[in-house]
DNA sequence: TTAGTATATGAGCAAATACGTATATACTTG
DNA sequence: CAAGTATATACGTATTTGCTCATATACTAA
């Protein structure tokens, strides 16, 4: 995006699109649980401390934006990241986070 | 994120409201534009063709989020990128976007 | 087939937010 | 000071979206 030719209207939609995907906590929340490898649903849900109908919303959401894969097994459906690029993205923004955190800390003892 | 132990309520929303704001197409090319360097309201409203009310919001919630900073000169205001992970955040993906795209190319030529 | 379990989805509501119009603020110049 | 220009903001509206409750679907086992 930087050094590239500057994006045509659909595709910042996708890219608008993949960000908002990740915009939520509790959708943050189920990637972080599915960092240690696949989960079901139920495991899900009890990890994340959601209601089942919520939980499985968002797994929708995520299966449609290609961030998650699914794999049925019986009753039951187990839930992976599927997008290598999603790891990366977390790592980048809680690095930055991280680095504005301990910024603010010297700040606060700074002014004491 | 991935390797780190797991973030608390707070940090999740954190990190959720960093992606919310680049999740909004006029707020990319806001974003875009400025990888050329620096560009004050007007230019900045005549290049992504909004209106000049709506870029000076987006601009706001940029700044609110240190995604951006501000340079006051006379009447006019320039705009800079002031945190060095987006363009990595958008390299990201934008990669991972001309992937799938080619990917999407190849099933189609294939399934002709 | 019936009962039971795991997951997905429809309907409705509440909150967030993007946008346009109009107006306010800040600054410069005559 | 008055007029003009650049930027910010208040207000109203329409759309999106996250959530809950209830129910549907898919599968298993007795």
């Amino acid at each position: 995006m930087s050094r590239h030719v500057p994006l045509n209207d659909q595709a910042l939609e996708i890219v608008a699109r993949r960000f908002a995907v990740l915009a939520e906590p509790m959708r943050l929340r189920l990637i972080q649980a599915l960092f240690a490898g696949e989960r079901n649903v139920t495991e899900l849900v009890e990890t994340t401390g959601g209601t089942q109908a919520n939980i499985s919303r968002h797994l929708q959401t995520l299966i449609a934006a290609h961030v998650l894969a699914r794999r049925k097994d019986g009753l039951q459906v187990f839930y992976r990241i599927s997008d290598p690029t999603i790891p990366k993205l977390c790592e980048l923004v809680c690095g930055s986070l991280e680095k504005s955190l301990t910024k603010q800390a010297a700040h606060l003892s700074a002014s004491r």
